[in-house]
DNA sequence: TCCATATTTCAAGTATTGTAGAAATAAGCG
DNA sequence: CGCTTATTTCTACAATACTTGAAATATGGA
């Protein structure tokens, strides 16, 4: 993952309508939830909705799918991975970098990894 | 960890010249690196550096520490490890989210399990 | 004390982003 | 076809964030 693809995934999630979009979606599941759904439960009004959908779509973080009037979104976990993945990536170069813990944050999968 | 906490760190994050810092202290280990040197890695102009290093100290992500005349800023793992956390927490439910990967995405410690 | 260096604060201009009403599009149903 | 519902696009205003030159602060050394 590139240092601008991330930084604009990680602003996307810097907002706490879309934060709060987003986690509703990672935990929903695979399936995900449709629009006017997400709009009842954070009560936003549907052109807000739309700009932050549109938004985490833009950036990858989530997907919508068409069934029938409605749209289903998606959380994006391989998207999501990749972006965890590229935060802790090198950390720390093997020094002990959490106090607490035994070993060094985990180095999660990465493309050169898969 | 709260919703604005989080998308406060995620929005520090969500910024080109900042996730650099950030990832060149991740890297960098528990010393850190004095904010001259930041300067001359990233190329950037002092007062723009220590705008970005007084924005993710203040959400938590990075500390200071006085040493002579320098300030050496090192990454806070621990905020770090918190956040990534919050993103997977109650992640899909159980449901398989990845299709490459046998489970679904590890939960990270959390306040409650630690 | 005076100077050089490290870093921050101030100030001002520019640019970007978030919100929501109104209107538009699209899909299914009678 | 016309109606209802789901969602998006358009528009315009308000608010916030980024950058950088100039000035200020602080620390150590001559």
């Amino acid at each position: 993952m590139e240092m601008k693809s991330a930084s604009d995934s990680l602003a996307a999630l810097g907002h706490t309508t879309r934060l709060a979009i987003f986690r509703l979606l990672v935990q929903a599941g695979p399936d995900g939830v449709n629009a006017g759904l997400i709009c009842d439960k954070l009560e936003l009004a549907p052109p807000t909705l739309s700009f932050h959908l549109a938004h985490l779509s833009r950036v990858g973080l989530i997907r919508g799918r068409q069934e029938g009037r409605f749209i289903f979104y998606a959380a994006d976990y391989a998207a999501m991975d990749a972006l965890l993945a590229f935060l802790t990536d090198n950390c720390c170069q093997g020094a002990q970098c959490l106090p607490t813990a035994a070993a060094p944050l985990k180095r999660r999968r990465t493309a050169a990894t898969r």
